[in-house]
RNA sequence: GCCGACAUAGCUCAGUGGCUAGAGCGGCUGUUUUGUAAACAGCGGGUCGUGGGUUCGAAUCCCUCUGUCGGCUCCA
């Protein structure tokens, strides 16, 4: 934690309120056991272990009057300190397993052992790995905490929170230790405030794109299928196929060329490429009725494109070679991990590798770069990238020199191409250091979606070569890219950064015809414009139902299409066309008439041009 | 996988041990031929997620499984 958020006073109210609540649940259920109480974003958190009693949504009513009551009572923070010894015994004496355990880690191993747990939750400085003397308390009323600080002066100094869920947690965060309740709340400084973030996740809650996904017609689930194994309807489809078309186009205009592999292997492929140790027990197995081969569903695609590298003798007048594939990868992620379309079973990667030259790195990452911006940019979405390197655990392959170089070479193309960035260690893979690039959608929130990898593991262990100008035989360096990530979980944040509003190029309907009446003469005009439209490439809907048009503006609202076209007498007698033209897509907003030759055409024009204003 | 919550008509939901399980929307049929965000009327539609148990009696209480959601953990 640096100083910098340490001095935020909405620091200290959020690191306050943890106590507040702490302090709350304490006077409700005397026997709670207490863990930690950290900020988070937007707030805090307390970790509790109430043995038997469930906490639920319907206690934060209880609790957080508690808490106004403490907070009214505007009891002073006191800051107070004691040997580590004594603070062991403290804990003991007030039946705190949790703090006990902390306490004696302190005082035997200094701040280290209990790095994990966010030094600023402990009653030390950060940092030290020297054994710690003393360590500090605060108290409020009745309640003292181990605890580092800062606090705001007073318990009534603390601004605007709210509770908002409860869920388990493991002690310490590992999956042996005993599962804790954890409270969450939001606070602010003012009511103001909480109310903007409360509004944003309401926001987020009508944009979620599970709900848009069921009301838009876009995907499905089954019981029958499983868990984490959506399915696309034909409205979802086109969406997947425009997102993918687009990933594709931007990639082959820098070479890339399009291959194909299966889905199941032999598990041999990946104990070659070292998956297997690492995510073997993520992998689906296969049975064969006839061999004894162990299959595996393919949970990525990089060791089936070293195969079609090294098919051939390759010679350094041949790299870059540059591989990209858009296919579906299958993992065996944990139940509980799974959720909509941002995690699932079968994943489909907009999968591209290239081959390079030690020499040609900087220009494979600057083309992959230049791809990544045209991507975002084309969806509308803000980027900045994160440069994701190793750390010092042993969970890497290959030698920390390559590894340093790598890291070097991913920085210059990213600072080359002056864009906005930050570092953090241990968030690499196991081949490589990457760079990934988050992503802002259109309520703030970011992601992590597109992702370039540098890979010299690979190509060692697969023996990948190419003969050089002195005929040498050299390794290549392999460029792992992916645009869109997996095109279900970009949907998942795309399908929320639209709010369903599609623009016009990968709408699954882009125009719907709405007749007015079902004489004989509409439907003739209507089939004509249809097959005009259709001629042009674009996907249009007809509404000839029995309904009032009021209704059937209405429903293509709800569908959210970009453009519906009344057409009634008026229009067939007139030979123009008034465009219902979608609210987000315009620009200054005209009422203007159009021929069905001129409105189809700009209609095509834009779809083709993938903007996402309308210029009618 | 772990902790917690949830599962009733196609959808959104009401019904918390006692008559034949309800509503709105959607669907179907008929009337209406409609002009930029919901015409009117009628009719269908549910072994209350699955399997088991408790009980004279279960949508309702208990257990199993499946699925969904909020987190933890993980993410090539």
């Amino acid at each position: 934690m640096s100083n910098k958020q340490q001095d935020d006073p909405l620091y200290a109210m959020r690191h306050s309120l943890a106590h507040i609540m702490a302090s709350a649940i304490q006077h409700l259920w005397p026997e709670v056991k207490l863990g930690v109480g950290p900020v988070v974003e937007n707030g805090f958190y307390y970790d509790v272990d109430l043995g038997d009693v469930p906490l639920s949504a319907d206690d934060f009513e209880r609790i957080e009057a508690e808490m106004h009551k403490i907070i009214k009572a505007g009891e002073p923070f006191e800051r107070l300190e004691m040997p580590a010894l004594e603070a062991v015994d403290w804990a003991r004496k007030y039946g705190q397993p949790y703090k006990e355990e902390l306490l004696n880690d302190l005082q035997r191993e200094g701040t280290t052992v209990a790095k994990d747990l966010d030094a600023d939750t402990l009653g030390v400085a950060a940092g030290g790995d020297s054994k710690v003397e003393k360590v500090s308390f605060y108290r409020n009323g009745d309640f003292t905490d181990l605890c580092r600080g800062p606090h705001v002066e007073s318990t009534d100094k603390v601004g605007a929170f709210k509770l908002m869920r409860v869920a388990g947690a493991y002690w310490r965060g590992k999956e042996g230790n005993p599962q804790m309740q954890r409270v969450y709340g939001v606070a602010f400084a003012t009511p103001k405030e909480l109310r903007q973030y409360l509004d944003m996740l309401e926001e987020a809650r009508k944009r979620d794109h599970r709900k848009l996904g069921h009301e838009l017609d876009l995907f499905v689930t089954s019981e029958l299928v499983g868990s984490g194994l959506p399915m696309f309807t034909p409205r979802g489809t086109v969406l997947r196929e425009e997102l993918a078309a687009l990933s594709n186009q931007l990639r082959e205009h820098y070479e890339f060329q399009k291959v194909w592999t299966p889905h199941i292997t032999k598990k041999d492929l990946y104990e070659k490429s070292g998956h297997w140790a690492k995510f073997g027990d993520e992998l689906f197995l296969v049975k064969s009725q006839e061999t004894t081969d162990q299959l595996v569903m393919k949970p990525m695609n990089c060791p089936h494109h070293t195969r079609i590298y090294a098919s051939q003798p390759r010679s350094y007048r041949d790299l870059p070679i540059r591989y990209v594939e858009t296919t579906t990868d299958y993992r065996d992620e944990k139940t509980g991990e799974l959720g909509g379309l941002s995690r699932v079973r079968a994943l489909t990667q907009d999968d591209s590798h290239a081959f390079v030259r030690p020499d040609q790195i900087e220009q494979q990452i600057n083309d992959l770069l230049a791809c990544a911006g045209d991507l975002y940019e084309t969806v509308g979405m803000k980027l900045r990238v994160r440069l994701s390197y190793r750390d010092d655990s042993a969970a890497y392959l290959g030698s920390k020199e390559l590894w340093a170089s790598a890291q070097e070479q991913l920085k210059a193309a990213v600072l080359a191409n002056k864009l906005e960035y930050f570092e953090q260690d241990g968030e690499a893979a196991f081949y490589g250091p990457k760079i990934d690039f988050m992503v802002s959608d259109a309520i703030g929130r970011e992601h992590q979606l597109a992702t370039v990898q540098l890979d010299f593991v690979q190509p060692e262990r697969f023996g990948l070569e190419y003969t050089a100008e002195d005929g040498s035989a050299q390794m290549p360096v392999m460029v792992h890219c992916a645009l869109l990530g997996s095109i279900e979980r970009f949907l998942s944040v795309y399908i929320e950064h639209t709010a369903g509003k599609f623009p016009v190029w990968n709408a699954p309907e882009q125009v719907r015809f709405i007749s007015v009446n079902q004489g004989p003469e509409t439907v003739e005009f209507v089939g004509k414009l249809v097959q005009q439209a259709k001629d042009l490439g674009l996907r249009v809907h007809v509404d000839n139902s029995n309904e009032s048009v009021g209704k059937k503006i209405r429903e293509a609202e709800v569908w959210k299409v970009p453009y519906s076209v009344v057409i009634g007498e008026k229009e067939i007698a007139g030979g123009e066309l008034k465009p219902r033209i979608r609210g987000d897509l315009v620009v200054n907003g005209s009422d203007k008439s159009y021929t069905a030759d001129e409105f189809l055409k700009t209609v095509a024009h834009e779809a083709k041009s993938r903007v996402s204003k309308t210029s009618l």
